[in-house]
DNA sequence: AGTATTATTGCAAATTAGTTGCAATATGTC
DNA sequence: GACATATTGCAACTAATTTGCAATAATACT
């Protein structure tokens, strides 16, 4: 479904920062800084806290996901259950790369052996990108 | 090896800040601030920024690593090679349990159909704890 | 053991990421 | 188009972490 249904579905307005930040977004994870450099770009001025303020309210939406890779920041991608993927984050250059590993069902496991109810889990992998080696 | 060792081998000083902070680190993430207010309950006075500092090293040295859990901040354990886990962190409550989750070796696995290559990574779930459902 | 050398610490100030209060503005409703 | 109020921009604030620098403490040297 897309970001102006689900805004109106669950009474929330359909505004231009809204739809600008979520245009922005993709499978990449950025940083909220970067969200409002990319903004700024385009010649679309959306302060900084909006931006905040945004991504909050998509994440608690489930339509953003945010991460963090060891920076001492977030960094946000769109969901996409489709795509379902970790990072490869080179030590070096700090590029980001994306693997898939559909394969293994973690969660499934995990519930199996434990009392934890999984909701989600994030897995980094940190190493050096084929450039860096 | 011990810290005092290592410390010695690479030509840092052994000095009182930096064996009390190993002392209460574990292989429970603990922040930075965590630490800074065990060792005051200790009556061991360590500025936080020294505690930064310390913790920098021995991530640096490798005794001790660091990871992020949505929080804003970083969590920092000792390096166990024979305790290789990961965190279950809880949504509601923030609990942070550990599951061990030796039988699968992503990062060869990664490491065949990639050419990244990779040092370490960390997996983290989130969901609810048995106290929470 | 005492002194010299210099790494490390504590303290204060600075920086970075993210949050909050509030008046101005824009969205959806009638 | 006017009304009600959600959202935005702006500025100030908080939290986490970093940095500069003088004081201190750890190691080396005698």
């Amino acid at each position: 479904m897309n970001i102006v249904s689900l805004l109106k579905e669950k009474g929330f307005r359909v505004t231009k920062p809204r739809l600008e930040i979520i245009k922005v977004l993709s499978n990449y994870p950025l940083s909220a800084e970067e969200i409002h450099d990319a903004l700024d770009k385009k010649n679309i001025r959306v302060d900084l806290a909006s931006v905040y303020r945004s991504l909050e309210l998509f994440v608690k939406m489930s339509v953003v996901y945010s991460i963090e890779l060891g920076e001492g920041k977030k960094r946000y991608e769109l969901v996409n259950k489709n795509y379902h993927h970790h990072h490869l984050i080179c030590n070096k250059c700090g590029t980001i790369e994306d693997v898939e590993m559909n394969e293994i069902n973690f969660d499934k496991k995990i519930n199996e052996k434990s009392k934890f109810l999984i909701d989600h889990h994030h897995l980094e992998f940190f190493g050096l990108c084929q450039d860096c080696q």
